[in-house]
DNA sequence: TCAGTATATTAGCAATTGCTAATATGTTTA
DNA sequence: TAAACATATTAGCAATTGCTAATATACTGA
């Protein structure tokens, strides 16, 4: 059980960040370039978003596909995207994507 | 939408630690004193899990009531338990209580 | 091959977190 | 009322996080 928590928080360590959740909400409406993220994601430098792929990336929660010089983003962990649709659920107003 | 993010996020951070998840899990079987929870959460100290009693609380994800000298904690944000029930599905394996 | 574009990486810093040790507060019981 | 118990609070520290600024790497088209 001590071993589960420990899995589990570090997971949650990782969706815990404002930004990163921006990112993986964004990539659940499908696959998306850094520079669409970049547009996507207000308020993000080139460089705090790369460092934030690269923690997703890093936890096996996004995957890439590198084409020409884009690297296109993808959600490779489906359960995490479940968690963050019952998050959305429970605490975003349900009335379309604010 | 940067507002619930931040909002959300908020909420993981504070279930984005070890201790504090076994001492929510413990909480899903029903409420319990502080003394109770010390002998079901590993290796924690007194200090320690007064202050995490105190960060649930803050967050309005625990309450409790003082009976005497004790103090019985009990889930008060049942939405949280479903997130948890959602994550224990997902990252524990379905075989009973580990 | 050079300039421009897209992305990653690194160093370094300020802010936050989680702990321990010590102490305080409130309750019970003898 | 004193001692013991149950819990909270505080200070202070080490570790972690998230950022910016700078730089590096890789691809593209002229």
């Amino acid at each position: 059980m001590e071993e589960k928590a420990r899995q589990i928080a570090t997971l949650l360590k990782v969706l815990a960040n404002e930004n990163r959740l921006m990112i993986f909400c964004a990539l659940m409406k499908g696959p998306a370039s850094v520079g669409s993220l970049a547009q996507t994601v207000p308020h993000i430098t080139q460089s705090a978003l790369s460092q934030h792929l690269a923690v997703l990336k890093a936890h096996a929660i996004l995957d890439y596909t590198k084409t020409g010089q884009y690297m296109v983003y993808h959600i490779a962990d489906h359960r995490v995207a479940e968690i963050i649709h019952v998050l959305k659920k429970y605490y975003c107003a349900d009335s379309g994507n604010e």
